[in-house]
DNA sequence: CCAATTTTTGACCTCTAGTTCAAGAAAAAC
DNA sequence: GTTTTTCTTGAACTAGAGGTCAAAAATTGG
């Protein structure tokens, strides 16, 4: 009943992720949202409160999709090391590939509202915290698969793994891809 | 000739210098700089024409003494390896002791104004590529030493370990110190 | 068709960022 | 002690951010 949204939220939330992720949560102005999805300014308030709660949503959105990506290059055939270098060599070509390289939406914003909100800070923390699971379980199964060594520890593996690639989202913005993809093959030596 | 200026230019600069750290460079207002280096806003403007201007000048000093806290380090007594540990150990231990963790003010700057600031992208790669640079020097000094495999290559270990530091400041947003140390750990047995 | 309900639109409001400027204050030069 | 120069102070200005609201529009139920 009433009159129907002319609009689909989630594709909102989705061209406003990209947004936030281009320009930052600062620099994203409501009528840069209100362009960037094409709504009206008023509408966007009364579909989702607040600038912030839209953000809200725009990071879990991302880290929703970024599991998904993650799972899907990790469950590929090949050794664990194979897969794990092809989701990195893919994140990298994923940063460099655009206009501009803009990182990882999670990371900037732990760096841009991580001393001001303990929320933000947790859908950060969330995130990642899910990727390191995904490298483990996936360095695990190698060691089942016996293509990565046993006495390799799994879960160190994996935190190291995840700072590499914050690293390297991070990198991307001011070097280039072969200095990328050379950091990752150092990176790999490691299991 | 003419009135003297009531404030130390360099102190000023450095107490921008935090103020960007700690609140990034949209999040700082000329009023919070006022309030931070102790000196009237129209003085500012006076002194150092912007807030762009002042952000620059911070930004060189955060490198310059950056520089110089990497040398010192590297330059103490022990092996390449010991004197990479203890640096890396030292600027985790730094970002984890501040009430909140800022991250690297390089790294912030890359991803808060990387899109539409080339001079700030300049200055950052400046910046990094000046620590690559003394890494690297400190791993050949260890191959001459004998502390070091000779088959390792300087450079690109050089670059993967700016890259693990760039990560680490990052991931101190989110983790807490002994995750920080086990990557230190598990980043250092590549050499 | 009328009522009830939900969206849209765009004008409007307040607050702050970033900057400028005119006036006064503090020094050296003469 | 006046002039010249440079610095300080605080008011003032403009533009845009973030958000609100009243009125019109689009739907369903009766």
């Amino acid at each position: 009943m009433g009159r129907p949204k002319n609009f689909e939220p989630d594709v909102a939330v989705a061209r406003a992720m990209e947004a936030f992720w281009t320009n930052g949560y600062a620099g994203t102005s409501p009528a840069d949202l209100a362009e960037a999805t094409g709504i009206g300014k008023g509408s966007l308030y009364h579909a989702f409160g607040s600038k912030r709660e839209l953000f809200g949503k725009a990071l879990d959105l991302y880290g929703q999709v970024g599991s998904e990506v993650t799972a899907a290059y990790l469950d590929e055939p090949g050794t664990a090391k194979e897969r794990i270098r092809a989701y990195l060599a893919f994140l990298v070509e994923l940063d460099c590939s655009g206009p501009a390289p803009r990182g990882c939406l999670a990371a900037n914003t732990a760096l841009e509202l991580g001393g001001r909100d303990e929320e933000a800070l947790r859908a950060v923390t969330r995130i990642t915290d899910e990727t390191i699971r995904l490298l483990g379980e996936r360095i695990r199964r190698g060691q089942r698969d016996g293509d990565v060594a046993p006495e390799v520890d799994a879960d160190a593996q994996a935190r190291f793994l995840m700072n590499t690639i914050v690293g390297l989202r991070v990198m991307a913005t001011t070097h280039e891809l072969p200095a990328l993809r050379g950091i990752i093959e150092t990176a790999l030596t490691g299991f």
